[in-house]
DNA sequence: GCGATTTGACCTTT
DNA sequence: AAAGGTCAAATCGC
């Protein structure tokens, strides 16, 4: 425990009060952002819509300084803005497999990382994990609970961070096709993200970008995760990471409940050690590539 | 009793 | 062959 703590308070002082600060205003303006927009949905107010947009923008930069203080100055390439739903990915099977198995390394898929399990709005049914080569964490795998009755093919895999075991990498992948009873509600909380996709050329590309998603009422995951112990303190910058890793119920997967409200920084620090994936048919589309020739 | 989770086996992909 | 993804029987909890 304590030398992680000296690992984690390695990085000198006045970054660390820079990286602090950038963290609670991107926090800032990422609830500003979603206060407008709930005001430009529910009202239907076309400034509240283009100031949402503005406050993306903020945050977009904040993120991008974040990145360059972390990677000692290198600007990270330019933010797609812009809400997106729940789900980004479509559904990719591979065409020549006889059934049921994705083809790993689907591009189709977008991945969060987040202090919480907070979904998309729908409710998912546990039908695996499995104790991945060179990770420290198991991987669970969710499906759609209407896969079956709906036919929705959405699912999603959820692993813990390794360098930070308070945060949890969920990557989604198929589009819900599902109609859940379960309602999504706006919360002022948003996630940082990097999407990861080849070029043309097949060099691999690598962006940030904010983006905002749905809370929602967790009974089911609520339930798999209800025996989590207490949540982490997320408004601190410096988490400490638990580093109790015996083989128990207590670490799978499915434990990872943890309610809070955005930690910019560590979701940060942790995008940084992960190959975020995230694709979209239509954002691939109207991608500009040329911000990432170097 | 029913539905969800667990977990080892099986299948696919690389 | 190894690793990852899914299946399905056993188990658990309400």
């Amino acid at each position: 425990m304590g030398s992680q703590d000296e690992e984690i308070l390695s990085p000198p002082i006045w970054k660390s009060a820079a990286m602090k600060e950038l963290a609670r205003g991107l926090d800032s303006v990422a609830k500003l952002a979603s206060l407008l927009q709930a005001a430009s949905s529910e009202n239907g107010r076309p400034e509240a819509a283009t100031a949402g947009l503005l406050a993306e923008e903020i945050m977009c930069r904040i993120s991008k300084a974040m990145a360059a203080l972390e990677s000692g100055g290198n600007i990270p390439s330019s933010c797609v803005t812009g809400n997106k739903e729940g789900v980004g990915g479509k559904s990719k099977m591979q065409s020549t497999r006889k059934a049921g198995y994705r083809r790993r390394g689907s591009p189709y898929s977008w991945t969060r990382i987040t202090s919480n399990t907070i979904d998309d709005g729908h409710t998912w049914r546990k039908y695996g994990q499995k104790d991945i080569f060179s990770a420290k964490y198991p991987r669970s795998y969710f499906r759609c609970t209407h896969k079956f009755d709906q036919g929705c093919k959405a699912s999603k895999q959820v692993q813990r961070s390794e360098d930070d075991p308070s945060l949890y990498v969920i990557t989604y992948f198929g589009e819900h096709t599902c109609v859940d009873a379960k309602k999504a509600t706006i919360t002022p909380s948003r996630e940082l993200c990097i999407i990861s996709f080849e070029s043309s050329n097949g060099e691999n590309i690598k962006q940030e970008t904010l983006t905002s998603f749905p809370s929602l009422n967790q009974e089911s995951e609520e339930e798999v995760l209800s025996n989590l112990t207490s949540a982490d303190s997320a408004s601190d910058y410096f988490v400490s990471p638990k580093v109790d890793i015996k083989k128990s119920e207590e670490q799978t997967a499915a434990e990872l409940g943890q309610e809070h409200n955005g930690l910019p920084l560590a979701l940060y620090s942790s995008l940084m050690n992960y190959g975020m994936e995230f694709m979209d048919y239509e954002e691939f589309l109207n991608f500009d590539h040329d911000l990432f020739q170097n």
